[in-house]
RNA sequence: GCGCAGGUGACAGAGCGGUCAAUUGUACCACGCUGUAAACGUGGCGGCCUACGGCCUACGGGGGUUCGAAUCCCUCCCUGCGCA
């Protein structure tokens, strides 16, 4: 199993590239959106629905994954591809790494919010984790185990991921927070070079192993972790700890830190940007030279009811004018929802509203559809050299 | 006709002398969601106003008791169940 990676044609005006990602016979065209199937499935979307959707590539998730099947359960998992019911498309793991963050300090300046899944209350401004030099302490009331604290790094991290069998896998990363000074941001940076060194060493298998590069929103920091992490053995590169217009940051300062960052990076090596984006995240990315995005936009934002299209997000699920509005969820839409199931916004508005577990299918596959449409549109955009024409058309409507 | 139980905001359903414009759920409205503790979360939800405060109208209708009533009493109307 190897990783292949092959420029086929590149942007005259941006560091935007179309390129193959392959590993076997597994091939995906980039730029690529990559669905989101935390646990090891995309949500409220069964297995014969992925190959409708367009989508090349999935990413599951080392941490939910281990607390959901516990040590046991990995032993006898049956790999990611077998588990999905998917074999064609490439899947990722990300290492872990991000929930580092989320149980950590993305809950310190958190506003507090309630579980319906569990019933239970999680105070906001309590981090949940102990980071060290060693590995990483979660404090999970809704771990598989009844440990009080699991404990994961580098080399469990990789062992998980082993085997869960993806195709690519990522080393296991402190992510740098908004909410974190310069000083500790430098501290997680050079803790998560070790953890990438560390993740190198511990991989056994044959899987390509992406590295990440930090450093926040400091050019420094960025380019320091941009030229250690792109001089490390790795198949590909993460680009983490970017959050574009959450939490205070902006596309301008997420546009920054892929310039600063992507340029030292191996060229032929393929770039993944992290958990973006929307669709101006999107074209971000794609002109700084990031090949693959992963983003839960499209699917968490299918079950809350919001259908992507080039008039931008609209909240069909949500708004009560849609009971009124029997046209499709977007003109001209060839998603299996919009071409073959022929489901119209009234429909579709109604199913939400009496909590029809079908909505949430229907919209997950037209959103993935919809940015799986979008980085095909960009591909042919890039071959022809006029990117701008896909922009205009995604995003003129919109006022971006 | 008699007996019993009830009539509370769009609906369901708490409250049972003051801290009640009234708990809670649903519905509805608005907003949010970016490596998924999210098929979810937050806020609003009688009207009016020179609105971190005030005024009015409100707990089936009417009338009482009381400093004060959605809460107690009388009466009328209505609903459900039981007996005729």
């Amino acid at each position: 199993m190897a990783l292949s990676f092959e420029i086929t044609a590149r942007d005259s005006k941006s560091r935007a590239r179309v390129g193959r990602l392959a590993i076997d016979d597994r091939v995906a065209e980039t730029p690529a959106y990559v669905a989101v199937a935390t646990n090891g499935y995309i949500r409220t979307v069964e297995p014969e629905d992925i190959p409708r959707t367009k989508t090349q590539i999935a990413i599951a998730n080392t941490y939910h994954l281990w607390r959901e099947l516990g040590d046991e359960g990995l032993e006898s998992y049956p790999g990611l591809h077998a588990g999905m019911e998917w074999n064609d498309g490439i899947i990722m793991t990300d290492s872990g790494g991000f929930q580092v963050f989320s149980f950590g300090a993305s809950r310190e300046h958190a506003v507090g919010k309630i579980s319906s899944e569990t019933g239970r209350e999680f105070r906001s401004g309590e981090s949940m984790v102990r980071v060290t030099e060693a590995g990483v302490y979660f404090r999970d009331p809704t771990f598989a185990g009844a440990d009080e604290e699991q404990y994961l790094d580098a080399e469990l991290s990789m062992r998980i991921q082993e085997q869960l069998g993806a195709d690519i896998i990522f080393a296991f990363d402190e992510p740098s927070s908004p909410h974190h000074d310069k000083a500790y941001t430098r501290t997680a940076m050079e803790r998560t070079h070790r953890w990438a060194e560390r993740s190198l060493e511990a991989k056994t298998s044959e899987q390509a192993l992406y590295g990440i590069v930090q450093g926040g929103a400091y050019e420094d920091l960025r380019k320091e972790s941009a030229r250690y992490i792109g001089n490390l053995p790795c198949a590909g590169f993460g680009i983490g700890g970017a959050f574009s217009n959450s939490f205070g940051d902006t596309h301008e300062r997420t546009a920054d830190e892929l310039l600063w960052t992507i340029p030292l990076l191996p060229e032929n090596k393929p770039r993944h940007l992290l958990g973006i984006g929307r669709v101006e995240d999107i074209f971000v990315g794609v002109e700084a030279g990031i090949d693959t995005f992963d983003c839960v936009i499209p699917t968490r934002e299918a079950r809350h009811g919001a259908l992507w299209t080039k008039e931008g997000r609209l909240d069909i699920g949500g708004k009560g004018k849609y009971a009124d509005d029997g046209g499709p969820i977007a003109e001209g839409c060839e998603c299996p929802t919009c071409a073959d199931e022929q489901v119209s916004r009234r429909e579709l508005h109604d199913l939400f509203r009496s909590k029809d577990l079908r909505a949430g299918r229907l919209a997950t596959i037209h959103n993935l559809y919809f940015f799986n449409e979008l980085m095909e549109r960009i591909r042919e955009g890039i071959r022809e050299d006029n990117l701008a024409a896909v922009r205009r058309a995604y995003l003129e409507r919109t006022g971006r």
